[in-house]
DNA sequence: GATATAACTTTACGCGCGTAAATTTTTGTT
DNA sequence: AACAAAAATTTACGCGCGTAAAGTTATATC
């Protein structure tokens, strides 16, 4: 393996024969050094396992190699699986990124945004919580720190946006529904947290003008990020109530939908496409798990990689100082066709 | 707010009319100074909104606040809710947490030890991937920092293990199938990544022996973390050839369970404990989603509060040098009754 | 009020690396 | 072979803080 442990970069640069600036520069950017310079610092990495010090190596740095990753619920697989993708970019792109989660909480997201600062990022992802953060810190700390924000738009600050067309969204999938059956009612939560349920909703709502029909909400209570148990207990109430006019029901997002379908099974609700189904119900986010809904849920999917692609490449570019204007990029949709519609 | 922006410790001190040194004894341990010296350094704090370098506290500090917490799939949500959990605990101790996912990679599994390395963190909080994992890797990590591992088994080093205890879970949800039903019979992968999932087989086997019925295993193909899909595919298929020979199943985790569900009502096979029903299903976990699908789904459930509490305390201990012997903790997991058996 | 102890202050040094400036060597071109 | 440009080297300083040692002040005990 290597001879005695080295301890920091003097004796490094010394063992591999190259001066410390000279190793100092490699690390920072290994393509700028001479190439006999690169191969033999590289060797002796190899033999002696030598990093330098994390620490160290940023107490200095006007810009450190720090990339933070902010969501605001990691236990949605939705945001997880996107921050599983930005975290990629950022190593591919030679960064360190580290991810955050807001749990959902106004607070703990002020709480994230005060510890990233001291990290001295060089970047931020930042997918606020939407409806309960706190806009004018976001704006403060995207005034401080150069930051990407995605999934959903809170205002015109940071670098840019990057996220999906939540306003072609419903658009798409409320043109498919009213072709092969009724025109749909419209399932959301009466105050969404995520400001992307209300560009879904004015979708439907514009959805409903183009093709002629008279749109109709169905608005459930509930507070915070338990769409499920929101969509659960709000569907009981509906369907008891007769509150769905159609027999077609598109949900705002899907963890609704999964709600909406298990009271569906318990009040022994028949969903699907077939001939005797009661009604037919459609998602939006296509969640990991809307495959293995019962029956499999209709939905319209996110393009996870164009978006975590686009919006680390926004970030990266900023960090490099290619200064562009603020810009909203919005990704479409792409309609999932299974058997629940 | 403030005066002017305070750069660094030096300036702090000098504001706040207290010795360099002793302020910074206070960042290390506010009770570790006199009464008044720190109320007075708390008035500067919230005046002036100091806060100390990260990098150059780390720098020299032999132990840093940092605490490594490492899952082998964040996009699960047992453990993003398992994480979230030590996030906290870590957080209120006056620990620095940080997360990091395997992402069902072992390959990623050693860069992100390899990464934590540099972080010299005061401990680790590690979920290993389980069968895939390179054991002699973590032995190594594990004989460098103080580590706990929980959720899985893979060895008797690091700190302590403090999982959910796996032997008994069958058991117990066997005990009340039985006691309602035909004893079940046993829906698993057969290779699968996880150790827990042979804990559950022996389980189950241990159960047949204990209540007097004949095991069967009925064992999937697949690889890997995508659970829903294998156990879909695999029920499929079992349904189909008639593999299952009770019309009871249990199933080594929920997530198998959610994929045999959806083949169930794919199949047009009524699950429940109704008259009208063909089978009924148990699954193992607690998923959050469990209670959510069609129908809602029997399980046994983790006692995350107290594993994750265990587990931080045991972490804790360690740091403080409060040497233990190795120690094996299992939490019980308690029975989740809903209507799918 | 004397004494012991804890807490604090002052002084001083070091951690490991970034980085600037001036100088020397290497490289590539004519 | 001469020369300009690029790359390395040497030298030197600073970053913000931890921490040890020695001396000073405050607190606790009797």
């Amino acid at each position: 393996m290597s001879g005695p442990a080295i301890k920091n970069m003097d004796q490094f640069a010394a063992i591999s024969g190259i001066s410390r600036p000279t190793v100092s520069k490699y690390f920072n950017d290994p393509n700028s050094v001479r190439r006999s310079s690169r191969e033999r610092i590289e060797a002796a990495i190899e033999k002696h396992n030598y990093r330098p010090n994390i620490f160290a190596m940023n107490q200095n740095r006007a810009l450190t190699k720090n990339i933070g990753i902010v969501v605001p619920l990691l236990s949605d697989p939705f945001f997880a699986e996107i921050a599983r993708n930005l975290e990629q970019h950022c190593i591919d792109a030679g960064y360190r990124p580290t991810l955050f989660s807001a749990h959902g909480d106004p607070k703990l997201e002020e709480d994230v945004l005060d510890n990233l600062r001291s990290l001295k990022p060089a970047g931020v992802l930042l997918a606020p919580l939407g409806r309960a953060s706190n806009n004018s810190i976001l704006e403060k700390f995207c005034a401080d720190v150069p930051t990407v924000l995605f999934d959903s738009e809170v205002g015109e600050f940071g670098v840019a946006f990057v996220g999906s067309d939540n306003a072609q969204f419903a658009v798409h999938i409320t043109d498919y529904l009213c072709r092969t059956g009724e025109p749909p009612c419209f399932f959301e939560m009466k105050t969404p947290p995520n400001p992307n349920a209300e560009d879904r909703r004015q979708s439907y709502l514009d959805a409903a003008e183009r093709f002629g029909f008279s749109p109709q909400l169905i608005s459930v209570d509930g507070e915070g990020w338990s769409f499920e148990e929101i969509g659960f207990q709000g569907a009981l109430k509906a369907l008891s109530k007769g509150h769905f006019s159609t027999n077609t029901i598109l949900c705002s997002n899907d963890r609704l939908a999964m709600g909406l379908l298990a009271a569906c099974y318990q009040k022994g609700v028949l969903v699907g496409r077939g001939e005797d189904c009661a009604i037919r119900v459609a998602g939006q986010d296509e969640h990991p798990l809307s495959r293995y809904t019962c029956p499999a849920l209709t939905t319209i999917s996110h393009n996870y990689e164009v978006v975590s692609l686009r919006a680390a490449e926004a970030l990266f570019a900023a960090i490099d100082g290619r200064v562009q204007p603020w810009k909203n990029t919005r990704i479409e949709g792409k309609l999932i066709l299974r058997s629940s519609a």
